[in-house]
DNA sequence: CGGGGATTTGACACATATCAAGAGCGGTGG
DNA sequence: CCACCGCTCTTGATATGTGTCAAATCCCCG
């Protein structure tokens, strides 16, 4: 793991508790009996359900309080890791806010996802040796640290965990469906409604305000992960804001009429396309 | 499971042996200790290294022909499965070409990808009770039913097993950051170029020729896949073969300068994007 | 041979990128 | 405490890439 800017300190040591194990680099952290620290339990967690250990349907087989080895505070502005890092551990947000993004060889960037409590990060990773993209922290929270060669230990004997595990990664795959769809067939404005009442809702989800919240990201990190440059995110929200949807103060927004935003979404379609049955081809030389 | 169009017969009846057990729906096929027919055995497919039983490096632990339980014989137009059937399989592909899509609530489609021999489908829906999106058949081929219960269980015995699972799923979720790459910071142009490269070194992975290949797919498809117009396909594709770089005949292509085609990918950057660690905000309120 | 869809190509419109300037905000140092 | 500095954000003017509309051609298939 990369430890760059005040990125640097262990939860443990935050916390003032002893940590049971070193929790860096080094092949992995041997905690096979030893009790998982207190504050490191998921069953106290506000944002479990959300989480890997799931809403608790088949709770009982699943180790919940063992699945994390450390929790580390982590400050805005530093990384989480980058691409190249050797890969580890899959990380669980219990607090804070995040953005993960790809950098291409020639320098072209793209925000892949704005991760939050309760989201993890890392997945991707899985059968890499390295991490195939970076997670920087856009406000300081704290993150859960699981590492893999422990999770593929604790799959072993719970069925429940190796489904929730599936489940977490279906639900990655779905995600990115989902945002394919957006970048691929909506304009600018749809866009920046959907963004925005996709962020309420995770809010929401999370027991916050659907309707005023913060945008921890800049208007260039939402333009990324849109496909849109800045100024048209700038210019798009100053428009929703003209026409009363939202109130737009720079990093801080209110949600005034989510069903107007809503429609907006439908708005501008770009592509019909449906199935015609008949497949014409030109087969190899013929 | 959606039986529309042609595709209405199940592989062993095709190829004219016995099924060992109901091909269909109704919960899952009871092949606990029924010997897997030869002809759905992964330790003979040709693509296997590139599919779920993988490169063969733990091969010994995996019980690669227990994996598929059934093969099916599907046929171009129909649709393997629909978004809202419900999810019971894993499909993994032997031969043919697929298209995956999504449609939207207000009829915006999204081509999510173009699976052929070695990928699968499916594991989108993991955790849902019917699947997220549509797979349809561009080229007739045949198709692995792994029951996600047969999957399971199997997974339970199996760690080698349940790391292939993880490793697939991990690739599907970078397979998309890489497309969300695409759709949100290249140029139409880079698009193309990039899917047709793309395409050449998938064709190639599989022991086909990397510089000619037919297009199973329509213009229109291609463009919802990179979100363009299908006119702004074809207008590349004739761009690109004006300038030496393709001869393109409808669905038969051939990549006569791979090199510049590369160079295509890079150029016309959208941004830049670097961090800069200062990160201002306006909070709450206030 | 005829019909229907796919593809190509052109003309044009328009959404969004690009370029540029100014304002707002937050931190820093005098 | 104020002035400055650097960055983000906003807004305007303009350029341009791509979408839209339309028509002709090609190709497959009955």
């Amino acid at each position: 793991m990369s430890v760059t800017g005040p990125f640097m300190q262990s939860s443990c040591a935050h916390a003032g508790l002893v940590a049971p194990s070193a929790a860096s680099p080094p092949v992995l952290p041997v905690a096979r009996s030893l009790p998982t620290p207190v504050q490191a339990r998921c069953s106290t967690c506000r944002v479990r359900r959300l989480c890997l250990p799931g809403d608790g349907t088949s709770e009982a087989t699943i180790p919940v309080d063992e699945l994390v080895v450390t929790r580390k505070r982590v400050y805005g502005g530093a990384h989480l890791f980058r691409a190249g890092d050797p890969f580890e551990s899959i990380y669980a947000f219990r607090s804070g806010f995040f953005k993960s993004y790809l950098v291409a060889a020639d320098g072209r960037t793209q925000v892949t996802g704005f991760p939050m409590a309760g989201d993890c990060a890392g997945m991707d990773s899985i059968g890499s040796a390295t991490h195939t993209q970076n997670v920087m922290v856009l406000e300081t929270g704290e993150v859960c640290v699981i590492p893999y060669a422990h999770l593929q230990r604790l799959s072993g004997r719970s069925p429940a965990l190796r489904e929730q595990v599936n489940r977490a990664m279906s639900r990655e795959i779905v995600r990115e469906q989902h945002i394919m769809m957006v970048l691929g067939s909506m304009q600018a404005e749809a866009k920046v409604s959907e963004f925005l009442l996709s962020l309420s809702d995770r809010f929401a989800a999370r027991g916050y305000s659907s309707t005023e919240f913060n945008l921890w990201m800049s208007r260039s990190e939402i333009g990324s992960y849109l496909g849109l440059q800045l100024e048209t995110v700038s210019r798009i929200m100053s428009k929703l804001q003209r026409l009363g949807e939202i109130r737009a103060n720079v990093r801080h927004v209110t949600l005034l009429n989510r069903e107007a935003l809503r429609t907006r979404i439908g708005a501008g379609n770009k592509q019909a396309l449906e199935a015609t049955g008949r497949r014409p081809l030109r087969l190899i030389h013929g």
